[in-house]
DNA sequence: ACCTGAACACCGTTCAAGT
DNA sequence: ACCTGAACACCGTTCAAGT
């Protein structure tokens, strides 16, 4: 539990170590306090190395989008790729606890550039024949949809009903299946 | 500003006064002892009222999802039922400041009878040919993206582009039309 | 029955001061 | 450059005591 406070904190350190606290104590027990009590170090150390709690949770934020981006495999055409993205992100929000309420919540670090993050995270989509505009709407969608299912499938009271019924994968997969297929096939 | 502490506590007027909050103060700023300030009152005599903050944050979410249900119009079928709901919805989310991650965050008080509550917000979809399962799972879905957009909305790097290329309205509707056009119809 | 006063165990953040 | 100690202005909640 102690931590002989080691080397010393830098960003990489601290943003594993937030992660840490939120898979013990979830996101309402992730507090600056209990991060630096975990690190072996006091409170005021954080701030050092970040500006302020938002600016950390949107770093973690960032990387779980990340990890979404990196595990969709290799698709044959955009509507398969904005399924394997939706499945990913919803994989990737529940491999940490909290993971979609912090997303929600948090604002992920505004990029320096963001004509080429843009163009960055909507390649994938205009490789398989998507304008960018086209691209990026479709893809809000889905993190829109991603993003709210975990979100009410915990606390909606019709909890109860969505997993007695058929598990709440299966559901996710009917509003994702029926989004990316509703999709509007570019006009040309 | 000063309530001459009025009349006495009651579950509306707490409920009232907390949306007024709510819309000053936005939801960080959302806490028991201003609200009991802005009723002219000590914090602790909430606590007579409403048994913890997450009950009275329960209650304005159930009254935000109630007034999205009331708001939609006749529809002639469940395809145009289910567009008008996530239309609804988002209207409701974006009356009340933080209305979405409100929602998002808030869990509505347990209903005590889970089977008549259920028949009663897919009474509309059953009305208009769905079973009560495939009506309860449409419309999860629809609620999840509606509550996922409010909340993307504000917080993606993505945002700069999707309002300067067609506005937020727009691009909600989208990713709506989609689900709903591709919700696959009952097989008999 | 309904509310106050005082307290407990926390927060995020700032800032002088140490090394 | 990097961290500590002490403080400020808050939190949610409990509980005895008042009326």
């Amino acid at each position: 539990m102690r931590r002989p406070t080691a080397p010393g904190l830098d960003r990489q350190r601290l943003l594993a170590a937030a992660f840490e606290v939120l898979e013990k104590d979830g996101l309402e027990g992730l507090s600056m306090r209990r991060l630096a009590a975990h690190l072996g170090v006091q409170a005021p150390a954080i701030y050092w190395h970040v500006n302020d709690k938002a600016e950390l949770l949107g770093m973690m934020a960032r990387d779980i989008y990340a990890a979404a981006y990196a595990a969709v495999p290799a698709a044959r055409d955009w509507r398969e790729w904005l399924s394997l993205f939706g499945q990913a992100l919803r994989q990737s929000f529940s491999s940490h606890r909290d993971g979609a309420r912090l997303c929600a919540q948090a604002q992920p670090p505004a990029t320096a550039d963001p004509a080429s993050h843009a163009h960055r995270i909507a390649g994938e989509l205009m490789a398989l024949g998507l304008d960018q505009q086209t691209a990026l709407m479709f893809q809000a969608a889905v993190i829109s949809y991603a993003l709210g299912w975990s979100a009410f499938e915990a606390n909606g009271p019709m909890h109860q009903f969505l997993d007695t019924l058929m598990g709440f994968d299966d559901n996710y997969r009917i509003g994702l299946d029926a989004m990316v297929a509703g999709f509007p096939s570019p006009s040309w």
